[in-house]
DNA sequence: TAGCGTTGGTGTATGAATGACACCAACACG
DNA sequence: CGTGTTGGTGTCATTCATACACCAACGCTA
């Protein structure tokens, strides 16, 4: 009777993304998104991080606020958004009744207040990849320029000339050159780079 | 008792800014932004403009969601904050208790929770304003291309060349230049211009 | 062990956009 | 009619973005 998901006056819902081939977003079954409701004391991120943790127990992802709706006249008053992102591997999720799905496969079943959450984050997530660091959200530690270039072209939904992007990253000066490559199938294995240290992994604020 | 102003459990909190040779907040004499409790069946922005209204009287201006940030603990569970953008003539307030404040005097007397949302109002202002038509939320309808300089250089807070300023204007296509011309002060009369109409004023989504 | 398939990795040339820069025009006022 | 003040204009140099083709290194297989 007092689950904490349908009551309460202010509550937040999560987006999660990752990228495997296409972007992905963690949908639950029952056709909504991760939602929590705030409990006392609680803090608006803690809340996004609880609704995140409760359904697929996964920590620590990058999180950010998106924007806050309307809640329904029989609901919560508010909700908070947030977008989450995290690269596949961190995300063994073996859970029953969560799943990924596509988030611009509009046949995929979803509540039409939580599509309007992955479609404004899907917005966001293309305009802020030019300027913040988002697109490393989805990269483990150390990476290739390639598979760099394959979340850019992801996220951005464009193909990108392979030489430019490279230099485009090299003139950023975020990336830092390890001594190491990646063997992976039967071709010339990559270098592998990481993000510089200096530079905050997540940008602040908005 | 039932004040409007310090029950319920999501309020929202707007910051006005106007620019008048610098750029201006509107700062109620408490040291506080214009707040209001969210009403039964009321939408969020609804509850924004409220408050605007209620301490100023104005309507109709240019207002965006900012932020939604942790309410205080004998307070509201969450403020969501706005922004909201218009031009010095349309406001006539003679109202007593509100005032117009620099947002970057640090001792301009103003709580703690709404001098963060007035700072990241600026820094959105500023990250927006080239990519967004928000700079003409600051105009009359018809505007010289000197009053145009002029607020970007104050949201900018930097000064610009007039002859590139022009030029980039004339490229962005958002402009129209009507036939009539603007006399004030003893100097030649400066050409109006207009937004062109096929271009929505404000930008939607974030 | 040689060839093939696949991905990794590199430089140059061209057009576009940006930034720096100086002078005349039109008015009001005294 | 002279002065002060803002309005208005073009060019050149530099930087940035785009288009484009080939060899390298590996695993696999024949």
């Amino acid at each position: 009777m007092n689950d904490t998901n349908t009551i309460g006056p202010v509550h937040t819902a999560v987006a999660l993304f990752t990228i495997r081939e296409r972007l992905e977003f963690l949908r639950l079954d029952e056709g909504r998104l991760p939602t929590a409701a705030l409990a006392p004391q609680e803090a608006l991120e803690a809340c996004a991080r609880r609704a995140l943790w409760a359904t697929t127990g996964i920590e620590d992802v990058f999180l950010e606020q998106l924007y806050t709706f309307d809640g329904r006249q029989d609901g919560p008053r508010a909700i908070v958004a947030y977008y989450a992102l995290a690269p596949r591997e961190r995300l063994p999720i073996r859970r029953p009744g969560v799943s990924w799905a596509d988030p611009t496969d509009s046949a995929t079943s979803l509540a039409d207040d939580h599509r309007i959450i992955v479609q404004r984050a899907c917005e966001r997530l293309a305009g802020k990849l030019e300027y913040a660091p988002i697109a490393y959200q989805f990269l483990a530690e150390r990476f290739t320029l390639g598979e760099l270039q394959a979340v850019y072209e992801i996220i951005g939904c464009q193909t990108l000339d392979k030489r430019n992007f490279r230099r485009r990253m090299r003139a950023s000066a975020r990336l830092v050159e390890t001594r190491d490559v990646r063997r992976k199938g039967c071709h010339r294995p990559a270098r592998l780079y990481r993000l510089r240290d200096t530079q905050p992994a997540i940008a602040g604020a908005l």
